[in-house]
DNA sequence: TGCTATCTTGACAGCGCTGTCAGTGTTTTA
DNA sequence: TAAAACACTGACAGCGCTGTCAAGATAGCA
């Protein structure tokens, strides 16, 4: 199975390659009958541009890279996420002829910034996406700035210039949720802080703070619990927060695996969810809805998020007319771990 | 941020570009001072080949395609397995200086054919990893092969000549399954089996049944179930099973999906599991270890597989010295939802 | 009608690398 | 000691494409 080259085709439809090549990159001026026989050509030839050729001569790889931490070097349990990015980096890619490499680092790794420069030398990608927490690292931001490939960050942690951010509004949805819950009726609502290293999930303690002040409630020092985003960092929130002399009717955790963790010491407890105990997570896992009783949790629109990232990296255009920072707003999803206390 | 070239190496270590070639593609026949001066250029220069020129030139693009069917298009509970492959060829990738690229296409969809032929003629993948169940489309793989890059087929349904397999063993781990449950005394164990489009799954069933004929028991006909895969059937499988005059005190399912919907269902019917009903899935997705009681299954070297595919892709010798079908045997995981009937 | 602006096309030089081959020097073998 | 074998190195073509530039054709305008 012998490719067709540009002269292939060139030869077929009695052109220059350069007018082939004209053709098939869309480009202005060529007379509609030429196009017109040129297209034949390249299709009776079922002639396809070769990638490498197209790259060495244009600089550009139709590649995009996505980089992210690497899920195999600690628990896959909350690796959804990971396919979701997947999955919307793909949408994009697929509808402009684009193709996606994946690159998962080892966040504690000390090489990042070498490892992904490499790949930005070697590869060529187009664009790179970096998800959080990496895309935090401004060390490994600032390097591969200095590459002068676009560089889209997902939920980073600041905003650095030169580079693209798109993040969620986490700060305005955590007091949303709060808001929420006091609206059923919550008076007493703790909080499960998570690990602060990544600069989202604080901001979500803020969120909170804020709906408290939105409410003009007092901030009770001892209805936040600061755990390090596992399942065991809740259960232990929990034993902590629901020991209290009067211990919360409600209880928001900074993400879901934490808020999986009240959920099981709760019941361990002997108290029901959500009669007794109401719990709200962050992030919708896949496990969030497959619990029972069902998750309350906030939507992460990740998907979209990198759907738009990918965009980003495919349109110059759209990369000058946009915002340096973009917000694409987290919803709520109301599920059955919450409800009017008794 | 301007990259080095050959060229550039060449200038400064006062040699010929083809001798840095020589040095950076480790090729024999370089006096070790010459290779020493020019390891040190490459160095200051900080010097990283091109990969489209390389590819361009070598007609290699270090560059190995994953596809899988799209999880996209239907719930993503079970897609755990797709992180779990990505992981083994990254492993292997890393080790190798190759990159991965992912590529989910639709199993409905009818121009796959057309889709990864596309992709082979323009990026030039040194091979392609084909995850079931697109590996069990023979027109697929045909077409595929025509390309004479290596195929590389994971748990596919039937052996095609010039590719290579990497697969389970699905019946027999199925039959030591069901051994298992007799012989921990269970003497009525029903399966649930799946869509037989999936070729390894219906091997399942076969497992199944041989089991039954090595313990000289009847195959109860309506001790099967067809399910399609999903949670849902699973839950219908249970209603249907456990409504039998003498319904089973274990019941197997084809896949962790389907075992969950049993353990769904079974609780809803008020059955404690596994006092009252033992129950072993397949897969040993991410959730199996998550539900409660943990599920007992099979696990899968999915990563390992894919680690080996790709290892496959990158090393020709491998290649040659390796039969066309290789086994990688999947292990059983016993854990809390199966145990001794009352 | 002559002259400029615009459209349409092709020649050609590279992008950065590898493969081939030929040219040196250096060793081994008979 | 001559011949053959081997080790080391570089010149050069070319992978398939795009970008640049210039030429020819056509249209627009005074």
């Amino acid at each position: 199975m012998q490719r067709a080259t540009l002269e292939d085709v060139a030869t077929l439809a009695g052109v220059s390659i350069k007018t082939v090549s004209r053709v098939v990159n869309r480009e202005p001026n060529v007379s509609p009958s030429t196009m017109e026989r040129v297209s034949k050509a390249i299709k009776s030839l079922n002639y396809q541009p070769n990638l490498s050729a197209r790259n060495l001569a244009s600089q550009r790889s139709h590649l995009i890279a996505l980089v992210y931490d690497d899920p195999s070097t600690y628990q896959m349990a909350s690796a959804g996420y990971i396919l979701e990015m997947q999955e919307g980096a793909l949408r994009a890619c697929k509808n402009n002829h684009y193709d996606l490499l994946i690159h998962p680092c080892n966040y504690r790794s000390d090489n990042i910034k070498q490892e992904l420069i490499s790949l930005v030398q070697q590869v060529r990608p187009d664009g790179i996406i970096l998800a959080a927490p990496i895309s935090g690292k401004s060390g490994v931001v600032k390097s591969l700035l200095a590459t002068e490939i676009p560089i889209i960050l997902l939920s980073p942690g600041k905003k650095l210039s030169g580079s693209y951010s798109i993040a969620t509004n986490d700060l305005e949805i955590s007091s949303t949720m709060t808001l929420y819950l006091a609206s059923i009726g919550h008076e007493s609502i703790a909080f499960v802080a998570g690990n602060s290293s990544h600069r989202a999930v604080s901001n979500r303690l803020l969120g909170y703070k804020k709906a408290l002040e939105t409410l003009k409630r007092p901030f009770v020092k001892n209805h936040v619990f600061h755990g390090d985003n596992s399942v065991g960092s809740g259960e232990e929130a929990a034993r902590n927060l629901l020991g209290l002399k009067s211990p919360p009717t409600a209880i928001f955790a900074a993400n879901d695996d934490m808020a999986i963790g009240v959920m099981r010491q709760a019941r361990i407890l002997g108290l029901t969810i959500p009669d007794d105990l109401s719990i709200a997570g962050f992030d919708d896992i896949t496990l969030a809805r497959l619990v029972s009783p069902t998750l309350t949790t906030v939507r992460q629109p990740l998907a979209a998020m990198a759907e738009r990232a990918a965009q980003l990296i495919m349109d110059e255009k759209l990369r000058r007319e946009c915002p340096e920072l973009q917000i694409v707003p987290a919803e709520l999803q109301i599920r059955e771990s919450t409800r009017r206390p008794n």
